[in-house]
DNA sequence: TAAGGTTGTCTTTCACATAGAACAACTGGG
DNA sequence: CCCAGTTGTTCTATGTGAAAGACAACCTTA
């Protein structure tokens, strides 16, 4: 069984590994990488799968190999996207006030799912707008955005408001908007939202749930959120209060 | 279709293209679907690669086919149980109290590399504690806790301890924790975390690094933790207060 | 120079993905 | 009732993914 759902070649599975450790720095260009018998033995794959995966890395200019030498990963370079700048990048959109673009590529009226049906405490089958955005920083996007909201409560604006203003602002104009429910997660990128996103078929990527509800306690939004890890994480602080955790801020 | 070099199977493409159509309700469950004749013919597929995707579709409960009669696509709110153990087992983990089990799987004094230098603020190749532990509940694993902890403070307690107590616990014995930093992402799981998590290599996982400062503003651990987001997620509650988001509570 | 380790190249074998085709079993409408 | 249309089933055939192994070419080091 496929536990990860998509049914992707074990050569190109080995390959999204390696390629990720690379880029977070994992081997010291400096020191000779583990040969192809040894990644074989430790992803319990043959040598030729593995030489399959590194022969993409290699194309991707991301290793060097050489027959009796060895392999060895390329210095990280000036582009090279460490892991700081992942804090550095939510600096930037919390300091810059969210200097983002965002492109709306879906709005539509669409029947409930079972799923969606439940997040919003609607009936299955009824009518809910759903709305998908992708969020972009300097023409590179970082997160896709799904938003489901009750018929009664998107016929108040229309596809033009949604473009413009932040989906929150548009519903504060006729709510009061109490709390929210987050639940996070990750899930691997789709054939659907890795081009969004200009990331690969089987990526990680953070998964973020959200229940927006007002005053009277009803849902009267829903988000599920999908973004890069590599240019976006969630912090969160935390206090120590008597034996337990209490958070200390999130972001916006 | 799609040549673009991905290395999704056809047959698993139709599904996700079908998958999204009828999740979107393009098809009346009243008019009978397009055979599979046709859809091969659209698709420029062959038959049998249709008929994989339509028989993914009736296993999703998405879809109703009848020898002679045709397939019909299903009413909206019908759609398939798929995720709802997310947020079950993640119930019990915490009304049961946490009852799990944790394995100590290395427990070991070891040079600080540059990365957990820089998280315990220490220099390079000091030497520090690293333990690993893998966390269960019934039987099935769920989280891979990977801890650093400066040299003076690890000496304070064996490994015997460890695979006893949380280490929260014994921290609390010597210390004053003041508060915590966290950063949530989402990374593929590697040949080494697999196979503890009893996922496969490529698998989406939740990756949250936190940083425990004590009541002097010193780092006095460091965790990586890995989860399974079929088995545990992170939940927050915010209040919106004042046109901010503030967090209401999280998990310990 | 010699030895051992590393990548490059070539087998063989098996399983699966996909195409194309024919036929069987079944349904609904004229 | 019969027939056209639909899904179910079973063939053949080809290409790719993957494992396992053997050997060649090459580099580094003792």
């Amino acid at each position: 069984m496929d536990e990860a759902g998509l049914p992707l070649p074990l050569y190109h599975r080995v390959y999204l590994v390696l390629r990720q450790q690379v880029e977070e720095g994992r081997f010291d260009p400096a020191v000779k990488m583990p040969g192809e018998h040894e990644f074989a033995a430790d992803f319990r794959v043959s040598r030729i799968t593995v030489r399959r995966a590194l022969e993409m890395l290699e194309r991707d200019g991301l290793i060097r190999r050489k027959r009796g030498a060895g392999t060895y990963a390329r210095a990280p370079g000036a582009a090279a996207p460490q892991r700081d700048n992942l804090r550095g990048l939510l600096e930037n959109l919390l300091t810059m006030g969210l200097r983002t673009q965002v492109r709306l590529l879906e709005f539509d009226y669409v029947p409930a799912t079972a799923e969606v049906a439940g997040l919003l405490g609607v009936v299955p089958g009824a009518s809910v707008l759903r709305a998908v955005r992708v969020r972009s920083t300097e023409g590179v996007p970082f997160s896709h955005l799904t938003t489901w909201v009750p018929e009664d409560v998107g016929r108040r604006f229309g596809r033009d408001d949604m473009a413009e203003k932040p989906l929150l602002a548009l519903l504060e104009q006729h709510e009061r908007i109490a709390r929210a429910e987050q639940t996070i997660s990750a899930i691997l990128a789709d054939a659907t939202v890795a081009p969004r996103l200009q990331v690969e078929i089987g990526a990680a990527l953070l998964w973020v749930r959200r229940q927006v509800f007002n005053a009277e306690g009803r849902v009267i939004e829903a988000i599920d959120s999908l973004y890069r890890p590599d240019l976006y994480t969630y912090q969160i602080g935390l206090v120590r209060d008597g034996g337990l955790w209490s958070p200390q801020s999130a972001d916006s």
